[in-house]
RNA sequence: GCGAAAGUGGCGGAGUUGGUAGACGCGCUGGCCUUAGAAGCCAGUGAGAGAAAUCUCGUAGGGGUUCGAGUCCCCUCUUUCGCACCA
């Protein structure tokens, strides 16, 4: 017989919802804690990876629940983005209409698995008094010259008609439709993150991040030390800068690379004609796609430019090439090239027979040019540098640059790869950028009583490739703030990831009209004390929201650092071994599971399949596991149901007497007042003679069996608390809960059991739904009730366990010879190490093999083992 | 190429400081119950040998440290992830 868990799911989510127990307090005596699980972009149906990330979200807002904190937990939909706009194009709908549809099925998937989520904190991003903030901190960003508008090579996604941030673009593909993005010249908006690169890579303000991600989020920033070193162009003043993390090499110098894109090459190509092989070899560079452009494969090509620049440290003449493999947007967008010590310029050297020059010699073996079949880039001395000659290549480095800075030749710099956000997007579904062109004016901010510019709703999606906004006339056409006269508006509208980096605060404060929210509240909550997510936001939304925290610290709107304390990047669901998705047909589809088998048997399945860091792979059959594992924890109370209520009263009844007019106010101090009291009460009841029950063998009446369940109790407690609270192991604690459960089903005649031991069978059973809770929260507070306790399972605190029951009376040694086990002995705990000794080469076995030996050696560790070394 | 993490039965995974490898679950095998099935219950389940006691081998492969290594050190291989013409 299956437990019916459709009825106790729906009661017990009712029953909460009623309490509202799930309401974060915004004052209160208790300490808050925050929750907070990804900003669920709206697709539809919750998916697997959905339901496992909110199972570890509940299941630790719960556990900090019972340990009397008041907890935060929200929710809200990240709304605004291309696939609602594509979707809506698809289905001849509005992404307004299909968005909202799709948070309704949401929300109904959220309620039937049970979630703790406080509701009144919802936020959707494609609200007006959402993202009129949003609009808000552009302007903030904009005034404090963080938001600036450049005209730029942009990466470029044909398929979805818009622009994407470097940190959008994998692999030379689109992050979300895989086209492969090229490049294209735009004016784009910026947010100037690099301001930030600095304090970015300090993450000593938070408290437990995953290491793997810190070093994402370092490598993405790429900071490295170098030196800017400015040549001369020949017959000119104008200057050309390089940047080099090898300035003890740059008396190699012997030609300069330049991408086409530099400015220089640019009015150069001017004076050319428009098919001169110059202008070809641009155009065919700059044509390319991002993979092909990007690749290390690519073979090195360039063409001479006929000028030269002069080497400031030698006044030699440098030939000055436009290559392929030069990057625009790092450093100062031009390279030295020594050909001698660095592969990619051998290489093309080598290519166009371009002289080189050696300037490090090896210590060990004597480089000769003619012979060199690749770039020398080892350590070693100096020759042909002039005063430098002699010196260690790596202590050489300091002593250039700064011979260079006093000789105004370069300077010391350092370099990060992290580039500005690009934050425009030439698309419908966003946060429209509030800002408005006039001739006179220029580039005019919305003024904050315009806010929010509302996004139009008749527009007309899908008619041309063009953002469908430069289509809606009468809201592109406006007065200008300044001085009246016709203006137009900024048509972009801003990457959803602005959205999604401090809708975190906004829960803290989701009502307010006035403000993003509140400093107070904001302070109550921030910085979020566990964040929980997919990896693949490591460089991404991770970033950003960093980023915004700190820019909101320096207006003074929060008080912290950092916007997340704790990070747990969960792993994916896979099925057959591979990341589930439509394409690949292998889609598990939650609902059917939840229907089938209930929340609880859903989230007891996803915490247990493994440690929440890794991929899980979903197995049907495993599903089964969890809920035959529930089922069993069912029939136990129903079975023993009497015996339990009637040994679970006095209990109970105490408890009541001490939350006596107060019982649904409970306070962590209260609670723990109580828990005290039954702690003592039952430890008297419970063993009629505990201390002389350790003792060897005599003087109780406790039986074996029954003293190792109350172990069995007491460690279970210990162990799954432990997992819990230091490692977030919820599949070893869940597993050690069936482990105790197998342990009461091993007591087979209860009914014969004395009024102690009875006693103790009922302490094993009612430990079970409550530290069942956390993980499945629906069948432990229907026991709970069941067995007469009067409050909810919340407010009962975490279960306590007691030493005195850890102690065991005979410990179980190991005996080892060799490093191998031979033999087990069980030893009273206070026997001498003696005794364990003589007691260990009593055993058969051990005396067997130690025949004609000679014992060289005895180790005893502890409670654990003898060790015997012998020959 | 650089950086990081990982490699344990048929499968998912246990194995906090070196101390009984394989907890727990799935699957499988046999049995009970049942008209039958489902569900449930009992027993077994790393490989090999043996009637059994017990022994040998075993944590990607090879070496080392140690009374004792999945765990520590060195080398090799494989997988996954991130970065990748970053000067």
């Amino acid at each position: 017989m299956e437990y019916p868990f459709e009825k106790i799911e729906k009661k017990w989510q009712k029953i909460w919802n009623d309490k509202k127990i799930f309401n974060a307090k915004d004052n209160t005596d208790k300490k808050n804690y925050y929750v907070l699980s990804m900003f669920p972009y709206p697709s539809g149906a919750l998916h697997m990876g959905h339901v496992s990330n909110y199972s570890i979200a509940d299941a630790i807002s719960r556990y900090k629940m019972m340990q009397g904190y008041n907890v935060m937990q929200p929710m809200g939909y990240d709304s605004f983005g291309m696939p609602a706009e594509n979707f809506a194009i698809q289905h001849n709908s509005h992404p307004r209409i299909t968005t909202d549809n799709n948070i309704a099925i949401m929300r109904k998937q959220f309620d039937m698995m049970g979630f703790g989520i406080d509701w009144e904190r919802e936020v959707s991003t494609c609200h007006s008094d959402y993202y009129r903030w949003g609009q808000w901190f552009f302007k903030k960003m904009y005034e404090k010259g963080l938001a600036y508008k450049k005209t730029s090579f942009q990466n470029w996604c044909d398929d979805c008609q818009t622009v994407l941030a470097n940190e959008q673009v994998e692999d030379g593909k689109c992050w979300r439709c895989s086209s492969v993005v090229r490049q294209k010249e735009l004016e784009q908006w910026f947010f100037k993150i690099t301001d930030y690169a600095e304090e970015l890579l300090d993450f000593s303000g938070v408290i437990d991040w995953p290491e793997r991600v810190k070093t994402m989020q370092t490598n993405w920033i790429g900071k490295s030390f170098g030196t800017e070193i400015w040549f001369k162009l020949e017959n000119s003043k104008e200057l050309i800068k390089v940047f080099t993390t090898r300035p003890d090499t740059i008396f190699g110098c012997t030609f300069m690379a330049l991408p086409p894109e530099h400015p220089l090459v640019t009015n150069w190509l001017k004076e050319e004609s428009e098919n001169s092989k110059m202008h070809q070899f641009c155009d065919k560079v700059m044509n390319e796609d991002t993979i092909t452009r990007t690749s290390e494969d690519t073979t090195k090509e360039g063409i001479f430019t006929g000028r030269f620049a002069i080497n400031p440290v030698n006044g030699e003449k440098v030939q000055i090439w436009i290559t392929n493999y030069v990057l625009m947007d790092y450093g100062t967008g031009a390279v030295m090239a020594v050909p001698a010590h660095d592969q990619r310029d051998f290489e093309f050297a080598k290519k166009y027979d371009i002289p080189m020059k050696i300037v490090i010699q090896n210590m060990e073996e004597n480089l000769v040019l003619e012979e060199m079949q690749k770039a020398y880039t080892e350590p070693g001395f100096l020759v042909n540098s002039g005063k430098f000659d002699g010196m260690e290549s790596e202590n050489s480095m300091k002593s250039i640059s700064e011979w260079m800075a006093k000789n105004s030749m370069g300077k010391e710099t350092v370099t990060y790869r992290l580039r500005d956000w690009g934050v425009s997007r030439q698309r419908y579904w966003g946060n429209p950028i509030p800002i408005i062109y006039c001739e006179d004016c220029g580039t005019v901010l919305v003024p904050d009583e315009d806010l929010p510019i509302k996004l139009p709703e008749n527009v007309e999606l899908g008619k041309t490739t063009q953002n469908p906004l430069l289509s809606v006339d009468d809201w592109v056409n406006v007065k200008c703030p300044n001085c009246g006269k016709p203006a137009r508006r900024e048509t972009d509208t801003m990457d959803t990831f602005v959205d999604s980096s401090w809708y975190y605060a906004r829960y803290a404060d989701p009502k307010n009209d006035k403000m993003p929210f509140s400093k107070e509240f904001a302070d109550n909550w921030l910085p979020v004390d566990q964040y929980i997510g997919g990896i693949e936001h490591a460089v991404m939304h991770l970033m950003y929201a960093r980023f915004f925290h700190k820019f909101m610290r320096d207006l003074g709107m929060v008080n912290s650092n950092e916007p997340f304390a704790r990070l747990l990047t969960q792993g994916m669901v896979t099925k057959d071994g591979a990341k589930m998705s439509k394409s690949k047909g292998n889609v598990v589809d939650p609902q059917y599971i939840i229907d089938r088998y209930g929340a609880d048997t859903v989230r007891v399945f996803m915490l247990f399949a493994s440690p929440p860091d890794k991929d899980s792979e979903w197995s049907d059959e495993g599903v089964k596991g969890a809920f035959r594992f529930l089922n069993r924890v069912w029939r136990l109370f129903d079975e023993n149901l009497d015996l339990i209520k009637e040994n679970n009263e006095t209990t109970s009844r105490s408890k009541a007497e001490t939350t006596e007019g107060n019982s649904h106010e409970f306070t962590r101090k209260e609670n723990l007042a109580a828990k005290e009291r039954e702690g003592t009460q039952s430890k008297n009841t419970v063993t009629l003679s505990p201390e002389s029950s350790l003792g060897k063998g005599s003087g109780s009446d406790l039986s074996a069996e029954i003293k190792k369940l109350r172990y069995s109790t007491h460690f279970t407690i210990k162990k799954v608390l432990n997992d819990i609270e230091e490692r977030m192991h919820f599949n070893t604690a869940i597993a050690a809960v069936m482990e105790h459960l197998n342990n009461v089903y091993s007591i087979k005649n209860v009914d014969k059991l004395n009024d102690t031991e009875k006693a103790i069978f009922v302490e094993s059973c009612v430990a079970i739904p409550h530290l069942m809770y956390v993980f499945a929260p629906h069948l432990s507070e229907e026991l709970w009730k069941m067995i007469g306790k009067e409050n909810l399972l919340h407010e009962a605190g975490l279960p306590e366990f007691n030493e005195k029951y850890l102690v065991q009376d005979e410990i179980t040694y190991v005996i080892q010879i060799m490093g191998k086990v031979r033999g087990k002995i069980n030893v009273s705990v206070d026997a001498t190490d003696d005794e364990i000794k003589k007691l260990a080469l009593e055993v058969e076995n051990v005396k067997k093999l130690l025949e004609g030996k000679e014992i060289k050696k005895m180790i005893i560790v502890p409670k654990k083992l003898v060790s015997i070394v012998a020959k």
